[in-house]
DNA sequence: TCATTAAATTGTT
DNA sequence: AACAATTTAATGA
């Protein structure tokens, strides 16, 4: 399991940051526990922190007054969000349900604010984030309207395997195909055939409780 | 260290 | 959704 600073020492933002500005934020960033199906942040409640992911697995969806639900993206370790809500001062519009036992580090609107002050490096990254995640949702558009199951599981796979939003360790996740199910609407039995039509196609390869990724601009471009 | 068992995950139907 | 096969993790000799 990962502690909060090596999870800073992968995050994006904290690596460009000042020594002075990571040491104070690091010390006011508390961290929280959320078990297997539990919600990290439920919609509408106010925005109070940005939240970061040390070790886990995080499913952000949203769910229709029908009760159909709908997942925007998965946050693997070394990921934050919901810095759209700490700059617009909103409720917050979607959950954040845990996939399997999860660790999230908490940064206050007080600290979040204060880096916007003071870091250029932070606005830089925030600017970065946003756009990759703006790319990204234009994409899972694309995936969710016009491809099919392999490209969407595909798709999916590319989001989490993205090194700025998500700087993992190595090309290898670790994932069940269940989880991959849950994160890309798909039953498991789907995942598993996608799985292996991918792992033909030599983009990635199939690992017991986990995938390992060989192709990262093929699986970005992978449409059947 | 090795064997046994339980639990989790995968592959198929 | 249910089943069987496989892999990992945990336990105790």
């Amino acid at each position: 399991m990962l502690t909060l600073t090596e999870m800073l020492g992968a995050s994006m933002w904290a690596r460009n940051l000042a020594a002075q500005h990571l040491q104070r934020v690091t010390a006011e960033i508390t961290q929280r526990d959320v078990p297997a199906g539990a919600f990290a942040c439920r919609k509408g409640e106010p925005v109070e922190h940005w939240i970061g992911v040390i070790s886990g697995l995080l499913k952000v969806s949203i769910v229709s007054p029908a009760g159909r639900s709908m997942t925007l993206t998965g946050v693997a370790a070394g990921g934050w969000f919901g810095e759209g809500s700490m700059l617009k001062t909103e409720v917050r519009r979607y959950d954040a349900i845990a996939l399997r036992a999860t660790r999230v580090a908490c940064m206050s609107r007080a600290s979040f604010n204060w880096l916007c002050e003071v870091s250029i490096p932070f606005n830089r990254f925030l600017v970065n984030q946003i756009n990759e995640r703006c790319g990204q949702f234009i994409a899972m558009l694309e995936a969710d309207r016009l491809l099919d199951r392999d490209a969407r599981v595909a798709h999916c796979l590319w989001v989490l395997f993205n090194p700025y939003l998500y700087p993992g360790f190595g090309p290898h996740i670790d994932i069940s195909q269940e989880e991959i199910g849950h994160l890309s609407g798909l039953s498991r039995q789907h995942v598993n055939k996608a799985l292996h039509l991918l792992e033909g196609r030599g983009l990635l390869r199939v690992d017991h409780r986990g995938i390992t990724i060989t192709d990262v601009a093929g699986l970005g471009s992978f449409s059947g």
